[in-house]
RNA sequence: CGGGGCGUAGCGCAGUUUGGUUAGCGCGCCUGGUUCGGGACCAGGAGGUCGGUGGUUCGAAUCCACUCGCCCCGACCA
């Protein structure tokens, strides 16, 4: 490809709204374009960025057996209303009605659909197992699309499905999937570590995601230095990692703490350290129960964990609601004599001696207080973990970062054969629910995580074998060298490299800038000055280096080098 | 949904506080010429309903109301 005949839009200055790096650079490079929040166009440059990471993809699925399909994007909504789906997504769904007034919705997910096709079709014991996979277009209507194209509203994603007749079955299809992931990451240039995560909306039992370290990420990972335990936070767990001072309070007593509220407050004015104040938060489950939740005060309720206890639709109580049910205002609340219907104890607590709780009256709180002066009806796990806490596995210190989730996959067991009746006949004649997976790997989302892990202060650095070109020839002087660049770019296509020539009439540093900008990994300057001796000059955008390279040897030494890129 | 910021030429910005002739600057673009190893130079030129609607005023990019769009943070942690 001649540089002078490509649409390849390069800008000197940042888009105005781009703060993220791998939203600046992909549109300073010609990549990518918006078109609404959420919405990106995808130019030559980042299409084929695209495809190569697709073609990555593809290879590492039919590795395993996998067998590519392409479903609708247009979905009806009875699928979606039988699962649950259809009210569960809610808002984050594309709903849409057509002209006979009936619910359609623009599929964020394929389980149903997938599920659907597997119930036609996958009759016997005999058909099993399979791995169905497409890559398609999918659309979540996010409260908050961010970070250019890192979250957004219409996106890339493979997705594929297995089916298996029993449960060893399903393991060996999560098992194929997870090495296939890592190699797909590692080909892609990404460094990925796999964390256990929650399952949310998809269900299931197992589930695991992985993750390119990122500060850019929104994600929150756990990682264990020592033993390499990595958890997202929403279900991460840990042994806290601060002991508590034996408290000062002897007895048990109502102490006046006038518009003393937070935990900080508390602490501060009382003298002690936060930990040694329980933090009382009233939850509403979907069915209307009162659960009053105790946590040490120097640590938050992970809702993530909560909604793994008591469903996803629990929800914190508004200040009204506590204000009218208690008799106190948020702040003020605690656990004795509390009319709930469950008091549960997060874990923190069960050490803490003559703690402080809230006094159920304005402007009390009760020093004091142990275990046996509350009605817990059980201890549960729902603590978020903190930096400096202790790994379960190793006792290791725990660390905090923040994480691109590029890839997630789930055993989903038999959630939606049985809600859509996918069954078959196993070998004594009995009807069984398939028995499914499901797996997921943002495209765009490995693009941009590229970037965000793969820059520096002149543009992108990209890897190799997902390069929008494999090799960039720099022509310093177009009316000098014309023919010698012509047989030079000849010779590269002829040996397969991608190769783009930069003929245009620019000035050299310009044409650097830009080279630098898109970042393609092999640089091949061509100069009057040298191309007369017989040589050019190689730059390799990863390492910085240069060095003159003899014509003849031009490709050996780029097959050399590009091993390390 | 709450909070903050922004919208002026293709792109990046100034001008808005304190209303006043033809709305500026840089980059990019077009024409001609000179250049050609780090975003070249000279000369000439094109390009704007100042996000939209309504209002105030002799007069609005500037003031008021409504509205559309985009970005960032947060979404109840007592």
């Amino acid at each position: 490809m001649r540089w002078s005949n490509s649409f390849i839009p390069t800008r000197k200055e940042n888009p105005r709204e781009a703060e993220f790096v791998s939203h600046r650079y992909l549109v300073r490079g010609g990549f990518v374009e918006q078109h609404a929040s959420g919405v990106y166009t995808f130019l030559p440059l980042g299409r084929k960025v695209m495809l190569k990471i697709e073609k990555i993809i593809r290879e590492e699925m039919n590795r395993i057996g996998a067998q590519e399909v392409l479903l609708p994007a247009l979905t009806s909504a009875d699928v979606w209303k039988q699962t649950g789906r259809w009210e569960s997504f809610g808002n984050d769904m594309f709903k849409l009605k057509d002209r006979w007034d009936r619910d359609l919705a623009l599929a964020p997910t394929h389980e149903e659909i997938m599920t659907l096709l597997a119930k036609e079709h996958l009759k016997s014991y005999r058909d099993l197992p399979q791995i169905w996979y497409q890559i398609q277009t999918k659309f979540r209507d996010e409260p908050r699309p961010r970070g250019g194209i890192l979250r957004v509203r219409e996106f890339s994603m493979k997705d594929s499905y297995s089916f298996d007749a029993t449960w060893e079955g399903l393991d060996e299809s999560y098992e194929k999937h997870r090495e296939a992931y890592l190699n797909i990451f590692k080909r892609a240039g990404l460094n990925v570590i796999v964390v256990k995560a929650s399952s949310g909306l998809m269900g299931g039992s197992d589930s695991e995601e992985f993750m390119v370290l990122s500060g850019s990420g929104e994600d929150r990972i756990v990682h264990c230095k020592k033993c390499g335990y990595s958890a997202n936070v929403e279900v991460a767990a840990a042994r806290v990692g601060k002991e508590v001072v034996p408290s000062k309070f002897q007895r048990k007593e109502k102490v006046h703490t006038p518009s003393v509220r937070t935990v900080e407050e508390v602490a501060d004015f009382l003298g002690v350290e936060p930990a040694l104040i329980v933090k009382s938060l009233l939850y509403v489950t979907e069915d209307g129960r009162d659960v009053l939740v105790l946590i040490r005060g120097d640590y938050d309720v992970s809702e993530s964990k909560l909604a793994n206890v008591y469903g996803a639709n629990l929800h914190l109580a508004t200040g009204e609601y506590i204000t009218k049910k208690f008799n106190a205002e948020p702040g003020f609340i605690g656990p004795i004599d509390a009319e709930v219907d469950e008091i549960i104890a997060d874990e923190s607590i069960k050490n803490l001696n003559n703690f402080v709780v809230g006094g159920n009256r304005n402007d009390y709180h009760i020093v004091g207080v142990n275990l046996e002066d509350i009605k817990i009806t059980r201890f549960v796990d729902i603590r978020e973990v903190k930096d400096g806490d202790i790994c379960l596995e190793c006792g290791g210190e725990l660390s905090l970062e923040n994480a691109i989730e590029v890839g997630h996959i789930f055993k989903l067991g038999t959630k939606y054969s049985v809600s859509l009746e996918a069954y078959f006949t196993d070998k004594n004649g009995e009807k069984k629910p398939i028995i499914m997976g499901s797996y997921g790997i943002g495209v765009g989302r490995i693009m941009a995580a590229n970037v965000e892990v793969n820059h520096d202060e002149k543009g992108i650095i990209w890897p190799y074998s997902i390069a929008p070109f494999e090799v960039n020839i720099i022509e310093i002087d177009p009316k000098k060298t014309q023919e010698e660049t012509q047989a030079i770019y000849k010779e590269l296509k002829g040996k397969g490299f991608d190769v783009i020539w930069d003929d245009r009439e620019l000035s050299a540093g310009a044409k650097f800038k830009d080279a630098e900008l898109v970042g393609f990994p092999v640089n091949v300057v061509v100069s009057p000055k040298k191309i007369g001796s017989g040589t050019v000059e190689l730059q390799i955008r990863k390492t910085g280096e240069k060095f003159d390279v003899k014509k003849e040897e031009l490709v050996s030494k780029i097959r050399s080098v590009r091993k390390e890129l």
